[in-house]
DNA sequence: GTATAAAAACTAGCAATGCTATATTCAATG
DNA sequence: CATTGAATATAGCATTGCTAGTTTTTATAC
């Protein structure tokens, strides 16, 4: 049975390469998008960046926008240990404040991964059952958060991720003056810490 | 001086035409955003929805993305009448509640505009100075709503706007099951009628 | 009414993009 | 070394935003 060991790690090197050209893929897009904008990632430039020709993404990802949803899920999952992490390490008087501090960083240090995930119009699957798990992962450490609160902790905690992403979105496209940024976050912990 | 006056005239019916025009052509825009997306919403299409050629277009709006501008606008300024509206209609026990309802029912009844004013990243001059009188007067509505409370009602306005607009905005993008919308509604009013 | 000049509109085409059918090269196997 | 299937590349299509250059229309002067 050599033969087949052989062919297996010939196929499980395939394997690795192609996972190690999409990670390259998802990363020169990232890159580009955070310095240029999503409308600079075009399918041509990606593969003059990666070395090789346009169809090579195609069998990758079938479209464009696969590329996108790719970098937004991996943007999910970076959230969501992020925000395990603030959660964690924080006591669970301040977690609210510490997590809210983590999610607005995330959201200014990486706007254009920010935008990918939440603002352009991926069809990635969100409806109903087809979640994926990384946004399951990260909105799990915002209902935590809100646990052992009283009625309901999945309104309060979706409210708490509605005003976080409000307060990150208009301030990525500018409605907000960074001025007041503290005090605004200051007026959300104090909101959703003593709410009644 | 009769020939200046007919000349005049020319002139005025001119103008006549040519903003008629222009509103003929964002009135296609914003119906064919709603109907199919803003993608759908090509140069060429709406030059055959208003039967001139391509460049008539430009002539009055620069570039697509004037369009779509001027669609936004638009928008802020049907908002901020809405809003206005909601607000002097009701006592100001419940104004909070109301203003609320009414931005939440224009962001799930207009999707596409509420996109264009918000989502698409239009380089519309936010920032400083710059920002147009329509928007300004549609967040005056809500800054007035905590006119007569506590420290920094600009502060209390803006993470109200934030929620509003992250709940709205989640709601658009299906982050965010309808199931549970009025719950929400309830609870961020809550929040912010009785703040301490 | 006709000529003229300017304003308005159109035709035609460019460059860039997403995507794909087809051809070519490469690598694993007998 | 030959063969076959997988991997990759070439070349091209259709669509898009936009514009240069031309034609048509319109207002005015004679």
């Amino acid at each position: 049975m050599v033969k087949k060991t052989t062919a297996n790690r010939i196929a499980e090197r395939k394997i690795r390469d192609k996972q190690l050209r999409r990670a390259q893929i998802i990363r020169a897009a990232r890159q580009i998008a955070e310095l240029e904008g999503w409308p600079s990632v075009t399918v041509r430039r990606l593969a003059e960046e990666i070395s090789y020709s346009q169809p090579v993404l195609y069998a990758h990802f079938g479209n464009r926008e696969g590329i996108l949803a790719a970098a937004a899920i991996q943007g999910f999952q970076e959230l969501g240990l992020a925000l395990e992490k603030a959660r964690k390490r924080a006591k669970s008087r301040n977690a609210v404040e510490s997590v809210a501090a983590v999610y607005l960083e995330f959201a200014s240090s990486s706007p254009a991964l920010y935008e990918a995930m939440f603002s352009l119009n991926l069809s990635v699957p969100f409806g109903a059952a087809a979640t994926p798990p990384e946004l399951r992962f990260a909105f799990a450490q915002l209902l935590e958060l809100f646990q052992r609160r009283g009625s309901k902790p999945e309104v309060l905690s979706e409210l708490f991720w509605a005003s976080l992403h409000g307060i990150a979105e208009l301030t990525r496209t500018r409605r907000f003056p960074r001025s007041r940024q503290k005090e605004r976050v200051k007026a959300l912990v104090e909101l959703f810490t003593y709410p009644e």
